[in-house]
DNA sequence: TGTACATCAGTGAACGCGCGTTCACTGATGTAC
DNA sequence: TGTACATCAGTGAACGCGCGTTCACTGATGTAC
C-alpha cells in the first residue's frame, strides 16, 4: 500500500521531498514548543515559503498532525520488527536473545527504551497527554497490532507455564487485542500487559522529568523493571 | 502557612471567592481544549467579566496555570494523607490496611486510582506532556516529598525482608528522594519506586485511551499490579 | 526539434479571529475622623 | 451619625501579534503533436 508500482516522476520526487521537510520542520517546531502549538505558517517561514504554499501539501494542519501521528506509529513499530534482526550478529552487552533469531523480551525493552529516548516529543505524540479535539486516525491500532505481534511472539516464548490467577481467567475471555495469537496461553497475553504497562511506566515518569532530583538512575529502574517480567 | 491567622475582610473573602471561579472555570476549559489552550479572556466571558478584569487576580496566565499546577498536587498529597483515616470505620471491599490505622499499600493504590479517575486532566497536568515552556513551580516537589512519606511508610511495614539485588544496591547509594525516610530499608525503596512506576504504567496508558478497543478492563489490570506489589 | 497547451508550485493580499496585556477611567466599597 | 478620602473592582478602547485558510494570479515545468 501508499506507493505504488510505477517510476516515479520527477515531480512526485519533488513533491515527496517537500512534505518531508515540511514534517522535519514541524518535528523541529514540536520540539521547542509541543505539539498543539503546530503552526503552518511558521514552518512556511522557517522553509523560506509563504504560508498558503505549504496548502500543496497539506490540506490543512490536522492532516500534517496526523502524518506525524502515523509516522511515529511506524517507527516505534518498524523498531519492534527489525529487533530480531541483529540479534545474532551484533556483538551487544548481553542483548536477550529469543532464540531462533527472535527477539526476546528483554530486547524489545531495549528497542522501546531507545525509541523513547530518540525523541521525547515523538514519545509524547504517541503516548502523552491526547492532543485535545484531535483523534488519531484508526489506521495506528493496525500498526499498534503489529507491534502486538511481536510482543507476543517473545511473550509466548517465555511465560511461565500455568500461573493461573483471577486476572489471567479474565484474558483468557477478553483477548480481543491479541488477534494475531488467538492461542497464547494466558500467560503470555499478562505477561505482554505487564512489559507494555510496566516500561510505560518508567518511561513516562522520566521523560516527564519526575525522576530529576531524586537521585536515581531511571535507567537501573527500568533494568530492573525488565528484570521482574522474566523472573 | 498561607492562610494568615488575622479575620478576613469581607473584600478578602469576596477575592478569595473570585479567585476560586476562576480556578474552577480553567478546569472546566482545561476539560474541553487542553491546558495549552487556556485562555483569560474565554474564562473573563464565561464569568460575564471583561478580560483586564481578571488581572485583578492573577498577574498573568502562567500564574494562574502554576497555582492550578499547585492545587492539583495539593489534591493528591490530601488524598495520600487522608487515606489511613476511615480506613478503621469504612465498610469498603476489603481495603489494604496497613494496621496501627496507617493506610496499606492496596489501600493508596485505590486512593491513587479515585484520584486519576476523578479528572483525566488534572492527571495529566500534573503526570502528562509537560506544558511547552512552562516551568512548574520548586515547591511542588514538597509536595511530591509528603506523598512520598506516606508511601514510604506503607512501604517499610510491607517490604519483604531482604531480597537484595543490584538495583538494591544502587538504591541503598542514591536515596535523597527519601529523605524523609532515611533509614528506610533498600527493599521499602524499590518497593515504593515499584508502585509509583507500574501503577502510573497502567493508569496514563488508560487514561490516554491506549485500552479502549482492547476488550479488556483496565481496573483489572491495575488490581493485579497491586497485587504484584505485595507477593 | 519546435511549438501550443496543460499542469502545478508558489506568491501576496485579504478575511476574520482570538490571544495576552497595558492604560486611563468610572463607580462602588470600605476607612478615618 | 455624617462627611472626606483612600482603596479597589471592573470597563472599554487600544496595541501588536500570529493563527488557519481562501483566492486570484504569475511563472516555471512538463507533455503532446
Amino acid at each position: 500500500m501508499g506507493t505504488t508500482g510505477r517510476t516515479e516522476t520527477p515531480r512526485e520526487r519533488y513533491r515527496q521531498q517537500v512534505r518531508e521537510e515540511v514534517k522535519e520542520k514541524a518535528w523541529q517546531q514540536i520540539a521547542g514548543s509541543g505539539a498543539s502549538a503546530l503552526s503552518l505558517n511558521a514552518i512556511a517561514k522557517q522553509m523560506g515559503m509563504s504560508g498558503p504554499a505549504l496548502y500543496r501539501y497539506f490540506a490543512n494542519r490536522d492532516e500534517l498532525i496526523t502524518e506525524l501521528v502515523r509516522d511515529a506509529y511506524r517507527s516505534l513499530a518498524d523498531a519492534f520488527a527489525g529487533a530480531g534482526a541483529g540479534a545474532g550478529a551484533g556483538g551487544g552487552d548481553g542483548d536477550g536473545d529469543g532464540g531462533a533469531g527472535r527477539p526476546g523480551l528483554a530486547a524489545l525493552a531495549q528497542v522501546l527504551r531507545r525509541w523513547a529516548l530518540e525523541d521525547r516529543h515523538r514519545y509524547f505524540l504517541v503516548y502523552g497527554t491526547p492532543v485535545p479535539g484531535y483523534h488519531a486516525p484508526q489506521d495506528t491500532t493496525a500498526i499498534t497490532a503489529e507491534m502486538m505481534s511481536v510482543l507476543l511472539d517473545a511473550c509466548t516464548a517465555e511465560a511461565p507455564g500455568e500461573a493461573a490467577g483471577s486476572f489471567e481467567e479474565h484474558l483468557a475471555g477478553h483477548r480481543e487485542w491479541a488477534g494475531s495469537h488467538p492461542d497464547a496461553p494466558p500467560s503470555a497475553l499478562r505477561l505482554a500487559l505487564a512489559f507494555w504497562s510496566r516500561l510505560h511506566g518508567v518511561l513516562s515518569l522520566e521523560l516527564a522529568g519526575h525522576f530529576t532530583g531524586m537521585g536515581l538512575d531511571p535507567a537501573r529502574l527500568y533494568a530492573a523493571e525488565v528484570d521482574t517480567l522474566t523472573r
